[in-house]
DNA sequence: TATATTTAAGACAAATTTATCCGAAATAAG
DNA sequence: CTTATTTCGGATAAATTTGTCTTAAATATA
């Protein structure tokens, strides 16, 4: 459904939520441990998160990403894969087809778009804030134990 | 969402379909040239579709590929998708983690369950006779004019 | 100010997906 | 039976995605 490079995304920035409202700033080495994510893909993506002001990164010393506890609820799962993947999950054609819409249709559009439509509502409904949460009373796992 | 591997299978499929409904065997060459998909790969996707029973090949002069008309109504692009890409978009975690399921769910599990579920549903009640008919009635596109 | 630590950036490499090519096998038709 | 036509199957190639490595830039701290 996603890339990988945007699964490895969203895990990350549930691990960033967490420790930023714990205090804490979490250096790539951490990130990647913590989402059983490659290291250097990891220092990749969150760079791009960074530069889509998702996260905060701050160099040096005492360093690491942090994301800005007061944008946890708005920021979304939208944001995330809008950022890393663009729009074609929930805006492109389901065959593929540069131009379709409403008046030139692929056969599957009008099928695909009310899955499309419910997946773009769920992706901007759904905050970091609540996936972090999940994360946090131990109800949900970003990687196998 | 789809490989464009499947995505080439499911226009071929209607398309092959559509002549079948007329009476015609097609040759890749057409099916090539009516769904804008490269030749070669067309006939690797059309082989893995014969393999699964989904479409007929038939080989030699005056040969080429149709479908069982009266198969139409029950050949679902559930059927087609699985067939070329398998079942990991409407079955697989939408973080990509092997293990996760209700007890060891993801942070995005139950968010993605629903949507999953219905594209999973649509894919069940989407025949290949109704996608093949829209096209035969001029109501879409299988490529751009 | 020197040093150690950490992210940034860009070149490079591996893996996977998307395709191509060619000879073999089947078969219809003369 | 020969020939032309068409799919089959496997090897190969190109493109894209996924991932690594190395050096530079920034900065906290002593």
């Amino acid at each position: 459904m996603f890339s990988k490079t945007c699964e490895h995304g969203i895990k990350a920035s549930i691990y960033i939520a967490n420790q930023s409202k714990l205090g804490f700033r979490v250096k790539v080495q951490d990130v990647a441990k913590e989402t059983n994510s490659p290291v250097a893909f990891t220092a990749k993506i969150l760079q791009t998160l960074v530069k889509h002001a998702l996260i905060i990164s701050h160099k040096g010393p005492q360093g690491g990403f942090n994301v800005d506890v007061d944008k946890l609820e708005s920021i979304t799962l939208l944001d995330l894969v809008f950022a890393i993947d663009g729009d074609s999950i929930y805006n492109g054609c389901g065959l593929g087809l540069h131009v379709c819409n409403e008046s030139n249709p692929c056969p599957v559009h009008f099928k695909f778009k009310v899955v499309r439509d419910e997946l773009k509502t769920m992706l901007l409904n759904t905050t970091l804030a609540e996936l972090a949460q999940t994360f946090a009373e131990g109800k949900s796992i970003l990687k196998y134990a």
